[in-house]
DNA sequence: CTGCAAGTAATCCAAATGGATAATATATTT
DNA sequence: AAATATATTATCCATTTGGATTACTTGCAG
């Protein structure tokens, strides 16, 4: 099984040359190329879930979208997918930005060839997202310079506050991802009334009555 | 020129088998073995500027004076030395207070015997710290769940993600307290079709198209 | 065996939401 | 003066949501 690719960068000759490194590599295979994050976003849109990529090589400095707020939208929208920032910037700013975003790797183009494929294709392998070396010590640097500092975080105290029953806790689940009745439905194998009446069951027990204030709750008492 | 390597760890098998993969692979010269940190210090006393190792690969956990603490001592002691540490512990807690004592570089001992020597190699070639992929992977995540934070007093923090107006992020801020249309034109003292511009205004900019989507993504990247 | 809780499913209906589009006012910039 | 960005209001319309109610099945506790 190959690896499906997207690759969204807005210079022409980028594209061209990062798709043949990864078509000659092997392994991969390029289901989809767009010039800017909208131009993505707006063909993802065009894809069914089969077609879509495992990766999407995003650069970062593109008109209408840039790779930054591209990622931020593509993994609420696609969380799936596995984005991987490939681009010529290694300042701390933009790599700190690109990882908050929601950035699974970054990569610098000026890693060779079999090295990018390689790195590609380690990921696929181990699930640990790729980074450049150049980059990797660049974060490293940041923390001894006590720029990046740990935030202390409390015990996870799992309360049980609402006596939600397991479906219904697993119906919420998918209620915060953002999902439609139907689309719950589709998930978890049910109809989609069954799907409301789940719903409609969690709002009564958590005494909210939308979507919007069921998420509020839930990310407040943190029963997710 | 070799590179010369100090070999700190407690097993004396790992010790051999370490020191047998680099000599292997050529480009290495052995200068100093210690069983632990008192005994690397104490070696590293015996030794004339010129003989002292390029590079010290450290384990973790050891009797005496563990690895933590003995990077901290030994960077202000010889702070030309690059400090490596090569161990089996890959827990958050570990990777990150070696990087505060100074630690160069974070290697896995799962690593394979060329990777070990390649990323030292490397180092050496690019100046940059070796990092093992998992290790990296875990940084990145850290940054993600907002447990490492950057901490800057100097530049112009611009968490704008997506530009949004004042008013469409006042809008949002309404939105994700899971205010209706008409509530947010009370709250502002407008129409509630302004509103509702406003709202649908916000999901253009952020490319979703809903409550919770929206919430979602303002919750994941702080734009609030 | 019986009853109760949980899960499933459907229907009716009012209200809210999201999308598209158009129009106006008010600043600020060029 | 003209162009641009922002804020405001409105209307049409299809879809979705929230709410109430009814009903069937299954598994488990008394």
């Amino acid at each position: 099984m190959s690896i499906k690719i997207a690759i969204v960068d807005d210079k022409f000759v980028n594209r061209n040359i990062i798709k043949n490194k990864l078509l000659a590599y092997g392994h991969f295979e390029i289901v989809l190329m767009a010039e800017n994050g909208s131009d993505f976003l707006q063909k993802m849109k065009t894809l069914n879930p089969k077609e879509r990529p495992d990766v999407a090589l995003i650069d970062l400095e593109m008109p209408e979208l840039d790779g930054v707020d591209t990622i931020a939208a593509a993994t609420t929208l696609y969380p799936n997918i596995k984005y991987v920032v490939l681009t010529i910037f290694d300042d701390e700013d933009k790599i700190f930005k690109a990882i908050k975003a929601g950035a699974f790797g970054y990569l610098l183009k000026d890693e060779n060839a079999e090295n990018i494929g390689d790195m590609l294709w380690q990921m696929h392998e181990s699930g640990a997202g790729p980074i450049s070396p150049g980059i990797a010590h660049k974060i490293l640097q940041l923390i001894q310079n006590n720029k990046l500092t740990i935030l202390k975080k409390d015990t996870v105290t799992e309360k049980i506050l609402f006596e939600l029953t397991d479906r219904e806790t697993e119906i919420l689940k998918l209620l915060v991802k953002g999902l439609a009745y139907k689309e719950i439905g589709q998930e978890l194998g049910i109809s989609p009334n069954t799907a409301k009446k789940h719903v409609i069951n969690v709002y009564q027990k958590l005494h909210v009555n939308s979507r919007v204030q069921a998420l509020h709750l839930a990310q407040e008492k943190g029963l997710l």
